[in-house]
DNA sequence: AAAGAACGGGAAAACGTTTGCAGGCAGAGT
DNA sequence: ACTCTGCCTGCAAACGTTTTCCCGTTCTTT
């Protein structure tokens, strides 16, 4: 469409050579001053700039690294998003993203896309591609997988202890003593939402308590299903003093909810949420939850990545949990 | 580092020659049968694929639309980016994000990064950079403009009146018999912020009272911020019974400034936030708010910059604006 | 049966860079 | 003066595709 200017046009009017241009921009062999600032001036009359799709073919690298994003629309993987891009910028590495909106058929067909072009490494959040895929990748390409576990990878795989951090939630509200806590599951079949269930169910085990079936309710790691879910649980006519959702947006729409049916948040019904998303400290009241470092982890793999480019092994943290105390959980007859 | 299979090596597997294989890759040609099953054969064998950063070079088009975006990570963007990306798949664009965080002088450095890897196209989202640049940029590339305006580029610009939500708002609470109406304003010099003030003042203009200036205190489009400013009026010993924020996280800090300090929404206090972001349907009580749609703003800003790439108008439809009656303002004196 | 059209496929140019190689030229050493 | 260095710079190859051009076959048509 537009002609854009070329190499070749600012050689011509510098009256020098294409590879001394390329010289005096890239700074890679010494040019004499005289046809250094000429080549300079021409650069900058026409404001050129040289093209980074043809500098990537010749170089074999195309300074970009994919990012496969389950669904960037999400706040928990935007923070994470934000965290990588804050990572690679300052090795002029640039994230190219691809989300994949929760469809599992994309997900194989989005990271494919971006080999396609090339990328220089892939960072994977989340999503359902499977192990085998992922370890083909990985053999050929620098690859970190974030908030997910791939067999035989994990030395480039940052995730947190979901079920030693629902345990650690589950034990804090025993220990509160609420016996009749209730659960709002995760999605169904998703790997972290499973492995918070264990530590939930872990947590009842441990104190010689058996869970009750009717207390665990499915849900789907979003706010509305958080709703249903409360509703589901107060019609069916459950008693419980105390819920542990699967993840802090399940909570809030638990507190929507509960609020909706007249129980106070803790003083009828304390409640513990999953991920410390940042609006997690604007609720009413302040939630209280296990931490995901959501940037962090984005940084981190940024950082890892950048390691793998350099031949170095990926060298990622391991990531402590943590559970944020806040004000929605209160110990059992403690009501106000 | 791993040698990447080339179309060349199909063509020799194959028994042809590099034309052919890219001829039954694309389907520019017809080629005769035999041949075909033989070069599907060895790409199939090998999981060639062919390079797109060589096919964008001789292309002349990298199917690429570069984004930039001024936070990645607050939820209000990251909905426009999911949008922009669902109205991009259809179409086989990739988006290329960079994310500016809020670093003016990187903006315009992101943006030139973008063009440097000839994108096909560009969305800015937000962003200070300067409207000569963009009108520069606009004339060599297709470019919209989202949540902002550019003089000179107006149809190419995709925003809504923040004036007029934010007078509506305002309006909205006179209408309920608010008097004394508290403002918190957005980021100083931001032009969404600025507008919406001027929103706020109209109303108050149009029905013959006077602002008070003590009820307008500034803040910065965060959540702490919003809280900070309730201190600040509750500090001070301002009088109001109802407030109007300038953005939806700016009433959740607020919410909890009030709830912190005993007042009940909206018994006590009316609120009325901007933006209508996702959260806010689940806040306690939800949020009465304007609504900005933030993933339709998205879809519909992919969908124009494929106009422009088509040749064609970008045909940007106006924004409707809109106040979604929820349950946090309520008529003055109307208390439970 | 001859002429023309239609088709299939290979060679080579092109896209815009970077970079290895070698030539030219100036200065230094003998 | 002659060669030896060393610095600068241009030529041309390379990166991996697509696409134009052209040539040889085969199929129609009369």
């Amino acid at each position: 469409m537009n002609k854009s200017i070329t190499i070749e046009d600012i050689a011509r009017q510098a009256g020098v050579s294409p590879s001394t241009v390329s010289r005096v921009l890239t700074g890679s062999k010494r040019v004499a001053e005289d046809k250094r600032v000429l080549v300079l001036a021409a650069v900058e009359q026409h404001r050129y700039r040289p093209n980074s799709v043809a500098q990537g073919l010749v170089r074999g690298r195309s300074m970009t690294i994919g990012v496969v994003v389950q669904d960037i629309g999400s706040p928990f993987f935007a923070r994470m998003v934000s965290g990588i891009e804050q990572g690679l910028r300052s090795a002029s590495y640039q994230p190219m993203f691809a989300s994949t909106h929760w469809q599992d058929e994309d997900q194989e067909q989005s990271l494919q896309l971006l080999l396609d072009r090339r990328v220089d490494g892939v960072i994977v959040l989340g999503t359902n591609i499977p192990d085998v895929f992922l370890r083909e990748v990985a053999a050929q390409t620098p690859l970190i997988a974030v908030a997910r576990r791939v067999i035989g990878l994990e030395s480039q795989c940052l995730y947190i202890d979901n079920q030693a951090g629902a345990y650690r939630a589950t034990r804090y509200l025993l220990g509160l003593g609420h016996a009749r806590i209730a659960h709002i599951a995760g999605t169904p079949n998703n790997p972290d939402a499973n492995e918070r269930l264990a530590g939930y169910r872990q947590a009842f085990l441990e104190v010689g308590m058996d869970v009750e079936k009717g207390l665990i309710v499915p849900g789907q790691f979003t706010e509305d299903s958080g709703l249903a879910s409360v509703e589901e649980l107060l019609a069916r006519g459950e008693r419980f003093t105390a819920i542990f959702a699967a993840n802090d947006q399940l909570a809030y729409g638990a507190m929507l909810g509960l609020y909706n049916h007249g129980y106070r948040i803790p003083n009828d019904i304390s409640l513990v949420g999953f991920d410390d998303q940042f609006l997690s400290a604007y609720t009413l009241p302040p939630l209280t939850t296990v931490r995901q470092p959501s940037t962090a982890m984005g940084q981190t793999a940024a950082e890892g990545i950048l390691r793998l480019l350099n031949d170095d092994e990926a060298l990622l943290p391991p990531i402590p949990i943590d559970l944020v105390l806040r004000k929605s959980a209160v110990r059992l007859g403690q009501n106000s």
